[in-house]
DNA sequence: CACTAGATCATCT
DNA sequence: GATGATCTAGTGA
């Protein structure tokens, strides 16, 4: 059972939030259609000085500014030289967090979402933040804006779903894996992905 | 399945 | 100047 929530169900501490968003659907309206996405994984980040893995750790630049603001906006960043991901910003303004959505099903929109990404299998159309950013359509240029507010829409699970938490993905060094337990998934949901240390931790 | 190299550039040091 | 909250295509078991 899902339901549209108020600006106040944001407003709480990323590594709360974080579980709470599995399950939800995410709807994004582009000139081409609509695609949405059941998350089936995500990441909570924590704010200054005490996440080393976030980028907020060394306090706010023109990048991570959003993520100091009200939580239930959209926080887009480009890595990599080609990716862009998604989070949810996180708890009240003033405090930094976020939820970085790292996979999903794609539940409305199969068709579109194909052809933004013609190589794909189906399975994995949105497993991996980069991929369910390129197939939700969401460009760079939304970052900041409200979730809550066309042309997104955004249900979450009136009650939380079992789930399952384990070491953050892709990071390096001390705000890596296991001091900072806040990836949570769906056990047994195709669209969790394959877990992958960083390369540089050998 | 596991592992690796290469792509490619905004951001921060 | 180095790095990165990644992905794809390739190889090999």
């Amino acid at each position: 059972m899902l339901a549209r929530p108020e600006r106040a169900w944001f407003l709480r501490d990323a590594v709360e939030l974080a579980p709470l968003l599995l399950g939800a659907v995410l709807a994004y309206d582009s000139d081409d259609g609509r695609v949405a996405v059941r998350l089936s994984e995500v990441e909570a980040y924590r704010g200054v000085g005490v996440d080393p893995g976030s980028h907020a750790f060394r306090g706010r630049t023109p990048r991570n500014a959003v993520m100091f603001g009200e939580g239930g906006h959209l926080y887009a960043y480009f890595t990599y030289g080609m990716h862009t991901c998604l989070n949810i910003v996180a708890d009240r303004p003033g405090t930094s967090g976020g939820v970085l959505l790292r996979g999903g099903t794609v539940v409305e929109g199969l068709a579109l979402a194909r052809t933004r990404r013609p190589r794909s299998s189906e399975r994995d159309l949105a497993r991996g933040p980069a991929r369910l950013a390129q197939a939700l359509g969401v460009p760079l240029a939304r970052n900041g804006s409200d979730l809550l507010a066309s042309p997104f829409e955004l249900a979450v699970p009136v009650e939380p779903l079992p789930h399952l938490t384990g070491p953050r993905t892709g990071i390096s060094g001390a705000g890596g894996a296991v001091a900072y337990p806040w990836r949570f998934w769906l056990p047994g949901d195709p669209g969790v992905s394959a877990y992958r240390r960083h390369p540089k931790s050998h």
